[in-house]
DNA sequence: GTTTTAAATGCAACGAGGTTGCAAATGTAA
DNA sequence: TTACATTTGCAACCTCGTTGCATTTAAAAC
């Protein structure tokens, strides 16, 4: 995976500790998370504003991806062109509430009524994970 | 199609012309409207609190279903144990703003490593519907 | 290392979107 | 028609995200 800076400085923005701690933390967890759990996950206090900010401008650069689960519940994930990982779905457990990348389920273009043309695809499959399968 | 006093009927809910309303005007309609949308079309003016708790009513019942294409552009149709439809996908136009039922494309039960079991899953797919097709 | 400059930050203020409590109005069953 | 639980509309409130602006900072030029 690359560096945070070196990501940064390919889309030729400013290397800040704001941006680079967003990356870290979501390259860190190894998981989508959502913007509070970043926020508290990163050491230093930045500004609302700071936060919101920092995510458009890696979101706009295609760094991060949006997963949309419910329009409360919000994932940010490193995206494919920074993995290198292929189109796949995405897996909401919904007793953890944890996001996770299902790289065994891909996502191909579908065949689509005729006039109509596809750009990208999102799947989001809802369930419960293997760490949440036996509840007491 | 059942009547819209007969879905109200049979989920024990009281028959209130908001209710009413949001349900034929989502009807009549034939795509997934937005809130905003359904308010313009709908005669009476209710208050946003109104709206909203008869959205949360017949959403917790069942009735509606959101589709969530971004957190930005939410829609509602009607639940497929309304429309008696199978499990398809969405389409979301990124021209004309519009969501619309893609029933030539089913959605299955995906493959997920062991251990993981899914409840439900949602597919958006994004891109220019047949009526946008050839911009000038 | 110093200077310079465009970009990023933090703060205050604002607006949209959604929720809660409560009194008044309404649907429905007796 | 009556009675009662539910729904409605209003006011107040909170959270979330944005904007303008002065200050600070990253990084390129010297």
């Amino acid at each position: 995976m690359m560096e945070p800076s070196q990501i940064l400085h390919e889309h030729q923005l400013k290397r800040t500790s704001c941006r680079e701690g967003i990356i870290v933390t979501i390259m860190d967890a190894g998981m989508a998370l959502s913007e509070n759990e970043i926020r508290e996950k990163l050491e230093g206090n930045y500004d609302r504003t700071t936060f919101y900010r920092a995510f458009k401008t890696l979101h706009d650069h295609q760094i991060i991806h949006k997963i949309v689960v419910d329009n409360q519940i919000i994932k940010y994930a490193l995206d494919n062109s920074v993995t290198k990982k292929n189109s796949h779905a995405h897996f909401y457990c919904q007793d953890c509430n944890t996001v996770q990348c299902m790289e065994t389920v891909p996502v191909s273009k579908p065949q689509l009524p005729d006039g109509f043309t596809s750009s990208e695809t999102e799947v989001i499959i809802k369930g419960r994970c293997n760490h949440c399968q036996n509840p007491e």
